[in-house]
DNA sequence: TTGTATGCGTTATCAA
DNA sequence: TTGATAACGCATACAA
């Protein structure tokens, strides 16, 4: 049996009283008090019943992360920096993948008794959220904004990431752009095409909306769009994609193809995953701080949960363009 | 303020032991006052408290996954599967991170109060293992065994998949082939190393301890390996990486070296990660059920928490060669 | 500065 | 089949 706080209590010879105020430092004790009762610890071995703790404190002091796809490398390290953070903030995390939109409904009543806040990644429709601010859950939004409620949020500048791409592109001369995005719906995957849209009109470039197709994000999607692309009457000569994963993919695509990158088309990606630099052509991307992202979403959420009534912070990561070998300027 | 127990009984007019009861379906109760329970649950939207139930209980519902790098891909897909199975079992998933060997021995009094049961993934020392198995904390070793002791892991079958890989570049007159290994301590890199001398003993095929190198399975260290491999004054035909980040990486240093995959040098890797495929040339590797392993995990855990008295189980997944273009055979 | 006593929301034991 | 009631292990208001 694991020791309890009375075993403690009976060794350093004080009430249990004293030892969870010497334990959580809530008042002050005598030194000489303290003394024994850390010595008692220590040669007990006790550690807090986590459940007895927050039964009677009402704090969980536990964090959980809610995303669509745990295994993709983006998410991969949102939950790395997330870990890390929380762990040093002494608090535990919790992960939930939700490949279905509508499961998230289905998993806050479960979740909501055993955190203190959550982190939303991907997407989730707005009326979920929504109903996280009625019942007053804390949360932040990672990846995505919310129009219209009070909630913090952590985003890359895509616009001003894609920007700077398409413009890259645009200022080496590639005529046809494409522009392959996410799922349809999706808000991120909306700002980046207006960025693309935006960037070409401002150049007065050609655009042209055969060049602008929509995927899921995935290398095998990129493939497919790109195989798409391809085959237009008027292909591309250059690709912009809305995540690495695709770029990728769409590299594969044009290589099966018998064309080569960046020779004949060039390739820009956005994330700046870790295997972007090691794949050939090396892949010009936009980077993102992923990693600073999970430690920002963490800190912002430990800031809402210790004060439930500050206002909500809306972080834009800063986004830079790294050029490598697939878009052919180097 | 959450409902709780006692509203439940009382809108459904029995007592709270009823409500319990109804609820855990631990015994029998009338029809009549089980529809009366059920309805006040849904209308009131009552949930159990969480750390109430698992301090009355003495379960927590909870598993926890410790692993060294949260974020490679390897690992990424095997947090996909144990959470998938974990919330398909009602179970709830947290996670932990431990950068540093050490680490794991300060997590385990903080987390073991919190958890039914851990997995455990990657590199830990024995010590650590053996403090596990005195405090009867229940748990299964993913990736790794420990001689001696009565613990359920879960591996790849790495030496069939690296004597597979190995004799097939052997039967494609591949001399001078090199193996870079993971951290030289741990028991699969030196599975891998066992087979991959084990598969040129056994065709009498020429070896060298100059082509065996160890790494740390990243892409970095895998590219920094390669080109050292590549200065030796004999150096290799092929490279058999032990992981396929370090294969990806080996890639990227031979072609920096002006060198091409699999002309002048072929490569095999180790996992079968998902990009594999979508890398230039498309990476030959050794598959195995990452995944799977993941959601075998959390059953076998589940198991063993059932009843703690089960005899350990050792689960050797099967592997098998994906020929794709960078081993040259196709 | 320290101790007593109560409550946190369940489950489980025992009677009824 | 149901209902009191005692744990479970801790935090904390209140007393001393």
């Amino acid at each position: 049996m694991r020791p309890t706080i009375y075993d403690v209590a009976e060794r350093a010879g004080v009430s249990i009283a004293t030892v969870s105020r010497v334990l959580n430092g809530s008042s002050k004790a005598a030194p000489a008090t303290r003394e024994a009762v850390l010595q008692a610890v220590a040669e007990l071995g006790y550690r807090p019943n986590a459940a007895a703790r927050s039964l009677a404190g009402h704090a969980t002091d536990t964090l959980a992360l809610v995303f669509p796809e745990i295994s993709s490398p983006f998410f991969a390290e949102i939950i790395r920096g997330a870990e890390i953070e929380a762990r040093q903030q002494q608090y535990h995390l919790l992960i939930y993948g939700i490949p279905e939109v509508g499961e998230a409904d289905t998993l806050l009543p479960v979740l909501s008794t055993r955190v203190d806040g959550l982190i939303l990644g991907g997407h989730c429709d707005d009326a979920f959220v929504r109903s996280l601010v009625r019942q007053a859950v804390p949360f932040v939004l990672l990846g995505r904004g919310v129009e219209g409620y009070a909630v913090s949020s952590i985003q890359a500048d895509s616009y001003n990431g894609v920007y700077e791409a398409v413009t890259h592109l645009i200022d080496h001369s590639y005529r046809r752009i494409a522009f392959i995005g996410g799922h349809v719906d999706s808000p991120q995957s909306r700002v980046r095409f207006d960025a693309y849209r935006s960037a070409l009109a401002d150049r007065d470039w050609p655009a042209e909306p055969g060049w602008v197709m929509h995927s899921d994000f995935s290398e095998a999607g990129g493939h497919a769009t790109a195989a798409r692309l391809l085959a237009l009457p008027q292909p591309p000569r250059a690709i912009f994609a809305a995540n690495d994963q695709m770029a990728i993919g769409a590299i594969d695509a044009i290589r099966a193809a018998g064309l080569r990158v960046p020779e004949d088309i060039a390739v820009v990606g956005f994330d700046d995953i870790p295997v972007a630099a090691y794949v050939h052509p090396a892949l010009t991307t936009v980077r993102r701080q992923i990693y600073e992202s999970g430690v920002l979403a963490v800190r912002l959420l430990l800031h809402r949960i210790a004060d439930p009534e500050i206002p909500p912070e809306h972080h834009a990561l800063p986004t830079h363009l790294v050029v490598r070998r697939s878009c052919g300027c180097m």
